[in-house]
DNA sequence: CTAAACAGCACTGATTAGGTACAGATTGGA
DNA sequence: TCCAATCTGTACCTAATCAGTGCTGTTTAG
């Protein structure tokens, strides 16, 4: 199913609702509060954005997060990337140099850098402004948003 | 890090070794050994990807599995489906008719969309033959290879 | 100095994946 | 006719991973 994990799916959704709102600062609670997540959740996830840089913290009494560059500058290769470390698809590629005992007989070998390299390749051809601007208009840079009670399916 | 199953991984591997010897029937413990992969894996994803016609399987006394088709016909993206269901990366798109609440909130909304769709379009442009033919060449039919003690690294 | 906010761990509980075992079903050959 | 070699399907267990929480420390505006 190749499912990819919460913490990108949080991700991805706080980063676009960042988007959305003019880059303006906003605190972990307001956007747990916006998107409907919980705030444990949007913290760390907003502080391992904050390590790569795709997001930059404000820190102290009225800090927050803001975007670190326009939306469209913004691939999901770097939020994966950013989450989850470099996108690599198998165990098989990490360790092939040293571990792998087969290599000489693995019809494979190189083969699987071909899978890593389209698949990064499709997820850095995907900006953030891509899967945020599909038909909805930006909204003003908050100020005590209408509370959503929940997310529900993420 | 989008690292896929093991499965997916033993089931590329299989797959390869099976188009590397021009289509012969090879059987579930043939194949364990000459991989190196664990005997009972290879038999369930053998099972799985049978099931999806990509491999033919001949019960009864010399039995065994063969391609259904030529590895250029292959695609990656054909052998994680057999594998793991339809290439689909959140379950924000599984159940967003009925159970995302936010829907209307939520600036991604239909976005995934595209992230699936570039995942499956790289996925589906790479096909067995392009893993396995990197500087190889084919190997006899088989009949009695050297072993292997373990693939070690997968 | 204090409160609001981020930073970084360390921990736990639940889900899932990897792997195994075993009881059928099917077929070729002795 | 029967046996042995194969695939088929399912049930099960263990171990790893993930989602989520809590707590302590650091920074900074007022």
């Amino acid at each position: 199913m190749l499912k990819l994990s919460r913490m990108i799916d949080y991700g991805v959704v706080v980063l676009s609702q960042m988007a959305h709102r003019s880059n303006s600062l906003m605190t972990a609670p307001e956007l747990a509060e916006v998107t409907g997540l919980p705030a444990p959740m949007v913290s760390k996830v907003l502080k391992t954005l904050a390590r790569s840089d795709l997001v930059v913290s404000h820190r102290g009494a009225h800090g927050g997060y803001s975007l670190s560059c326009g939306p469209d500058e913004i691939s999901v290769a770097a939020i994966v990337e950013a989450l989850e470390g470099p996108v690599a698809l198998t165990a098989c590629v990490e360790a092939s140099d040293t571990h792998c005992q087969v290599e000489s007989l693995c019809p494979i070998r190189g083969g699987w850098e071909k899978v890593n390299d389209a698949i990064r390749g499709a997820l850095e051809a995907v900006s953030l402004s891509d899967l945020v601007y599909a038909g909805f208009e930006e909204l003003p840079p908050l100020k005590s948003e209408t509370s959503v009670e929940a997310r529900g399916q993420v």
